[in-house]
DNA sequence: ACCTGAACACCGTTCAAGT
DNA sequence: ACCTGAACACCGTTCAAGT
């Protein structure tokens, strides 16, 4: 099977593609596809081409996002115990939520939560199974729960209420 | 200032907007404004001097379940602990939801929850003032809060978990 | 191989014209 | 006083025609 080598322009259209997305989505939180043609210049269906769905360009604008948060859990585990890792990384979650709402749009009932490997889950999961084995997190709580739980910070009305919320949830998921 | 009487075919008008609505949403979960007009055999203008937003006629629609779930609240507290009543409402929320998930999307940041006098913040505030009184349910919760938590049922995936997510969430709100 | 953009089918919403 | 429905401004999405 021969490697075929994707035309110089292609390459620049997706990447102009994604760039006027992001730089769209700084301003609003609403993302028309026409519009992001428009500002990249190029056709409907050269967009459609690149990206089938609005979720799947999402996914493509908020991947490095996404790939960071991830990244943190092993990270925040490995200097913390779990039940402490699980909580800081809540506030991470809600920190990018809070400048960049629409990670979490990308995130809930999406291409990235709904795909058969969503990195999201899987970093939730490894904090779940290290509190659990800890003894301090609940052992009936998967990935779902959490991202179920996590849903409400997509809200607008969430921003001021974040931090609180986050509390009450954690306090939910530790072993009383 | 002289009572008015509106016109019988005004009146059957609204009813009979109402019930299509009803009887649209039994089947998706979507409403066009276009399609409930034409199905109530009405000018679209109609349907809009009646209904000014979705969320009005969705508000409408679902008046006699929402009343019926903030009648329930004082009932669950009269014949349980507040604690009990409390997680026993949170049941009756996700029976409702499950049944008619447009509840959840007319409760949530529309007409009903964004109102001056939004009854269900109403009910949940007391249903927290007695647990707070009883010292079982934490002092700092708000119905704000609660809102925020139970958003999660609107979502399509919740159905299954919900049981369980509630149980998370009323671990989240007690005392330790 | 990749692109363009007209075209289609659908929205919500308004408002002049009717009764 | 109330109603109708054409009309407008917007969507997402497709696909024939181009290079």
């Amino acid at each position: 099977m021969a490697e075929r080598r994707t035309r110089a322009d292609a390459v620049s259209n997706r990447a102009r593609i994604v760039q006027v997305a992001r730089e769209l989505l700084t301003s609003t939180s609403e993302l028309p596809m026409n519009a992001v043609a428009k500002a990249a210049g190029v056709g409907q269906g050269t967009l459609y081409r690149n990206f089938p769905t609005r979720e799947a360009l999402l996914a493509e604008v908020y991947k490095a996002d996404v790939d960071v948060l991830v990244a943190s859990a092993p990270d925040l585990l490995a200097q913390h115990d779990a039940a402490a890792a699980f909580r800081l990384w809540l506030d991470n979650v809600a920190d990018y939520a809070r400048v960049k709402r629409g990670v979490l749009a990308a995130l809930e009932g999406g291409e990235l939560a709904a795909g058969h490997h969503d990195p999201i889950a899987g970093a939730i999961d490894r904090l779940l199974a290290a509190g659990r084995d800890e003894g301090t997190l609940r052992a009936d709580v998967g990935a779902q729960d959490v991202l179920l739980l996590l849903g409400f910070l997509s809200r607008p009305e969430a921003a001021e209420r974040a931090h609180h919320v986050l509390d009450l949830i954690f306090n939910g998921l530790r072993v009383r």
